[in-house]
DNA sequence: CATGAATGAGGTTTCATTCAT
DNA sequence: TATGAATGAAACCTCATTCAT
């Protein structure tokens, strides 16, 4: 895959008119639709315009090819969620570890189901160009808010390192994933949320005790 | 997604002379190979014929359209795996709690970055028609061969129930695809998987007790 | 031949603008010149877009496959000569037996002959999906046509049945068919349709006596 | 459509063993189910060899090429036609013009109705190169027949001229194609049948009194 | 600014035909 | 002679993108 400069998935232009602000928010929402409704490999542009009411004409007017549209779509998600655990790892601070914990994962967990169709929809494009990039960026993120969380955890003594962090992210986006694509009723999305909770202190005890 | 026969994929016919065997791997290879050097939105059938050395034709002698050859890739990749992982599960039966997970995550690993390549090259397709499918599929015999193992522990007085095995399950996959996206030195990989031995431990011990 | 649905045929969209237009009257227009200069089986969409002066994407706007190109060519030349010949009938109410045949016939080969590239450049294409169907409509409106006009002869008792009128359509058009691909000079297409109206009035006549 | 040599249509050899007579005979026939049962666009040459039980390598032993095939079939069928209708013909010389008219018509009607399949699925290929000049030849074959058949009339000084013979020989396939590809029941077969007989006769009295 | 007609490169797939076995 | 794997030209059709209105 050739690198393709990364600027060239920037939106075109910020609109600055009301009307353009809501004419955007409808092309990104169609953007999900689409990729809900019929797939990846059958996203076009015009079907994106026409779902969401626009010519494509304009769709181009705010996004210079297709990939920026799938980009600002994926850019806008993950920064979201980066956004809610950080939020979540400040408010967190100075709490004891099973709490900072419970907390952080209960907020993943709630922010992506928030918007779980936008969360499925983008796994269809993860792996595009682009795409690997901002979910190492978005990881990064939650990593290092998780750490400085960490750090003031009164009843740990040396935290877990950087690798153990990961792991532990990792395992949370897997089991995340795997729940997104079953679709769960509610009440089983609480108790696999509980489970994941469990499996996150569980490791964290046991990588705070290794050190 | 209208979910289109899954019949619709299967190969078109099964290559009797020697020669012909000879073909159909190498287009499976190709494949590989065209996924991994130009990325999923790049391959075409013609890219993947040249690369194989066939022409096009011969591509759609074996393969009735391009979903089937992904699907086809994908499928014995994740037959591998889903093998790999119950003959450890038999392997360890009757074995202490500790050292069954120890092996099912280091045959887990070591199957995964054995063909790394591979691993990662589907990420890009899972998400196609088809790969969901596969992938249930292949989660639920390896959910079944550690369900039976974790039978068999004799430490273990009531074992783990399904949704915590698929939890664990879940949490590894997520762990190797990160692993395997960030394309780590042999070494990091012996530390990382040591860790999730440990990660997968501590979740089979809290959710064993929790009973 | 599984009779696929017959809407696959219809045109994708009506032109609106001005051009638009000028644009799908010319694509019908070379549709009938490379059936005629290439055969129906060297007729492809890009040799048809070519001619036409567009881009084959232009082309499938207003046409969504091939084949509904020659089916609206086809339903177009129908539609002329199926209108024709009801005007011809609706002339000719209670006019002598003789001077409505002599009408209908006349008129039958003129509108034919008038477009005589048309007729002979459809019969290639008359046994393609769709193709029966629209001659099998043509034909039950002009016996509809023929028969009540049939109705209002003053110098006849009892008209010729259906099956009668059936027979005179098909004699006609077998001869018409022969005439159109013997490409005969004027002078002889007068004597010819003089021939027909001989035809069509004896067997009239004899049909009428019949009863 | 440029003329391409006609010679080009010919059988490749002429099967000298048994073996290859029933072999030819089977892809003819396979020719003929395709045709009806996949239309003449469907038709490939590996369809009528897999329908005909042998291999494509074996069909390219006796016809050169795809064309060939539909001509040969189209040649014999046509052939069978114009002799039946020559024999019938000769059978009728010297008898009233009345029985003249109707045996030729029968016998007409009748080899066309015996093998009625063949007859629909020829007028699927009968626009293609080849196909024209064929029924063309077949025309003339009977066109001379029925002359010649007129000439012996007791009953008639001056026989219809050529064009009118022309005209009926076209007026009775029109008459035919339209019984055809309407798949009547038996009995309407008859009585349009004689319908035709009517029509033949009626013109030919008036063909004749014209003089 | 918005529209949507037009573009055409390029992708998928078919199929007549050949030729080594 | 029969087979059927291999070929590759060429067909159909899509869709990202532009630009005149």
């Amino acid at each position: 895959m050739p690198a393709a400069t990364l600027t060239a998935f920037e939106p075109r232009k910020t609109p600055v008119q009301a009307r353009a602000e809501v004419t955007v928010e409808a092309i990104c929402e169609a953007t999900i639709q689409v990729l809900l409704s019929h797939g990846a490999d059958q996203l076009t542009t015009t079907r994106v315009a026409d779902r969401a009411g626009v010519s494509v004409g304009t769709l181009y007017q705010y996004y210079p090819n297709k990939q920026s549209l799938l980009y600002a779509v994926m850019e806008e998600h993950l920064d979201r969620v980066a956004t809610a655990v950080e939020a979540a790892c400040e408010e967190s601070c100075h709490k004891p570890l099973a709490e900072m914990i419970r907390h952080v994962v209960e907020e993943f967990v709630d922010v992506k189901m928030d918007r779980a169709d936008i969360s499925v929809a983008l796994y269809q494009v993860a792996a595009d160009v682009g795409g690997p990039v901002l979910v190492k960026r978005a990881g990064q993120r939650m990593r290092k808010a998780v750490e400085a969380m960490l750090q003031t955890a009164p009843d740990t003594e040396s935290p877990p390192d950087r690798l153990a962090i990961d792991m532990m992210l990792a395992a949370m986006s897997g089991v995340m994933r795997s729940m997104l694509e079953a679709r769960p009723a509610p009440t089983t999305v609480r108790k696999l949320r509980e489970q994941l909770v469990l499996l996150c202190r569980s490791y964290m005890a046991v990588a705070t005790a290794q050190r």
